[in-house]
DNA sequence: AGAATTAAATGAACAATGTTCAAGAAATAG
DNA sequence: CTATTTCTTGAACATTGTTCATTTAATTCT
């Protein structure tokens, strides 16, 4: 049985994945070399293309382990006893927050990684990104019970990215981004105004 | 006086803007190539960089023209007559939508575009984007007339990274995003209920 | 107008980087 | 123990942004 080829194979991956993840962190996902990478997980440049298809391959494991932790973090901020809708809208903003301040490169390659033309995402990375709307579902249910479920999902995306547009161009440090000292205050406003909105609506 | 000499710069730069722009539009903003651009502009690789620090100063120029191109079509989509604030933040967000889908390339390199680390983005291009949320501050204060000046300035960036990043992840065909036939009645959605809950607030 | 100076145009050369591949090493199977 | 399959290696290649010495054009000075 191919034991050991197996062992080693798995072993070199996972070099491969914790160098890229400490290099992205760093540096920024633009500053993940092929060389730099290899060189740090202990391998020739070349091995990396035997156990990944191409850097974009890489770039998306070391993104699907962000995404699990995001999740984890989202997940664990949900309260325990029942709390109203708005108060568990709030807590999930208040750590998507956290977590993208704390992991500011990670999160922001995220969604700066844009895979060349014609390289589709796989399927299994693509799901990996449910974990950003599956927690939002359930809230917004309580504020639109009028809603289906398909029309929750869609609005799910849409509450998420509403908040996620305001953290992406603070941490982006874009020009019309707010302030990173204003980033909690105004994506609480937004939370807040998006869910009496949204329980006003008919 | 150096006439001449002026105007073949000027001349070099607009057909170097011209087909960065052209490029860009067909290929996105990866897809820009400075052996392509000079070829197609008709001139040497290198008078590329007489005319332009670098490819990211010429990228700057494109979007500084795309912004201007957004900027009158916002203005453009202010209603004459008087109008309830919901409604002109609705005709805003549609026609923001608009160009969007129509200048689809283009107006993802507004926002792809990160020039490397060191290089700060000159004064003149932070300002072109000012356009975004200038608009958004008068229909602000009317749902808003109680915030001071600086509020409403920080309150129009928030609301308009809301919009924005649902139209992103709709067009950059994130998994997350909403799917495009979806994108004009979400944004709709999330107007409706920003101006709503804003207006409810204390 | 003609010489001297300044600026621009040119494309070969360089550096950085992702990817491939032929040759050798290691693991597995027979 | 041999044969086969797989992995490892780093040199070589292709692409791309950028620089630079040389040539050419425009401007200034006398």
């Amino acid at each position: 049985m191919g034991n050991k080829r197996d062992e080693k194979r798995a072993e070199l991956r996972k070099r491969l994945i914790e160098a890229a993840e400490d290099q992205i962190s760093q540096q920024g996902i633009d500053g993940l070399k092929a060389r730099a990478v290899t060189a740090q997980a202990g391998c020739a440049l070349g091995a990396l293309y035997n156990a990944f298809e191409d850097l974009d391959m890489l770039i998306m494991h070391v993104n699907s382990r962000t995404l699990a932790r995001l999740g984890a973090a989202l997940r664990s901020a949900l309260p325990e006893q029942e709390t109203s809708p708005e108060e568990v809208m709030q807590a999930l903003a208040t750590r998507y927050v956290d977590f993208a301040c704390e992991n500011h490169k990670l999160w922001i390659a995220l969604f700066e990684h844009r895979p060349p033309e014609g390289h589709e995402i796989p399927e299994w990375h693509r799901q990996d990104h449910a974990v950003l709307i599956e927690v939002i579902v359930a809230p917004l249910k309580q504020l639109r019970p009028d809603l289906d479920d398909q029309a929750l999902v869609l609005r799910s995306r849409t509450t998420f990215a509403a908040v996620h547009g305001v953290v992406l161009l603070a941490l982006q440090g874009r020009f019309v981004g707010v302030p990173m000292q204003d980033l909690r205050q105004e994506v609480s406003a937004l939370v807040s105004a998006m869910t009496r909105g949204a329980h006003l609506a008919v």
